[in-house]
DNA sequence: GCCATTTACATGCATATACATCTATATTGT
DNA sequence: ACAATATAGATGTATATGCATGTAAATGGC
């Protein structure tokens, strides 16, 4: 019977990644319950705090999911909960008519750095117990597989 | 005014580990169209068919849930749409009146069978992309990444 | 044996994810 | 300028994810 080599299936790249990310999710959510943000919604809050300091007048839908591999209706719905928080906020964009110009607002930056110190918390708790080394050459790998797939 | 290091965030371990997963989790799951499996659907049936394979009686829940690192919660819905389909069955446990049994029917073996070459074809493409020693340390430090917060 | 506690699973709720499709606007070809 | 095409975003639908809570069954203390 069988046909199927379960030593081959069972090294799937693909689940190995989903069940470490549903497990550093956990430990990054949990830091953050004080705060009452999830880690993804930290993660928008950052990129958007990284355009402001840019001097960025907002990222657009598209540009903002497109730097996190995100489809754009995804994206969409996830700044839905920070947008009722008052955390973001979006304009029309005066050269298109279609796009809207996400930002984060004053409530959101105070937020973010409110945060911080319980993201870090997470970050350095992962780091210590996978090592530096590790932890660098996972970010590494990381950013190499979703590079690769780039669309 | 920031206060917020923006080098320092944006160096996140979730958010990088969550935009690879997302990239990636589209490649196979793109590969699996044509067989009607998404990614997740397919990790589900190769542990059961492992599971069988080992001449388990089924695996519960509970244990399977621990070996994905995925609630209880979550798991009894992603069985839902396979039980749909016919691709697993459960069973009441003799031995535990609050468990139940969950097993790979024939039809959930036939449609494994069928899937592992569209898969192969993802994983392949991944294998050879990256480099198949990178492939195999990033799958060490997600296992590590994993194994570190077993509760 | 009985009651308190624990465990296994299901369900309600909120967020996360992507595809197909729809609308509105922009761009392009002529 | 106009028509055809392409692009930006929103919405419907399905799956994925975890927490809080509820129900039923097992376990432990006495």
């Amino acid at each position: 019977m069988s046909d199927i080599d379960i030593r081959e299936i069972a090294d799937c790249t693909c689940a190995g990644l989903r069940r470490a990310t549903r497990r550093i999710t956990q430990l990054y959510d949990h830091a953050l319950v004080p705060v009452g943000l999830t880690a993804n919604q930290f993660s928008l809050l950052s990129h958007l705090y990284g355009a402001e300091m840019m001097k960025v007048g907002g990222l657009s839908i598209k540009l903002l999911a497109d730097r996190l591999g995100m489809d754009p209706s995804t994206l969409t719905r996830n700044l839905k909960p920070l947008a009722i928080k008052g955390l973001v906020a979006d304009h029309a964009d005066p050269k298109d008519g279609r796009a809207r110009l996400v930002t984060i607002t004053a409530r959101g930056h105070s937020k973010l750095k409110e945060a911080v110190p319980h993201w870090r918390g997470a970050q350095s708790e992962l780091n210590e117990k996978l090592g530096a080394g590790a932890t660098k050459q996972l970010r590494n790998l990381l950013d190499a597989s979703f590079a690769i797939f780039e669309t």
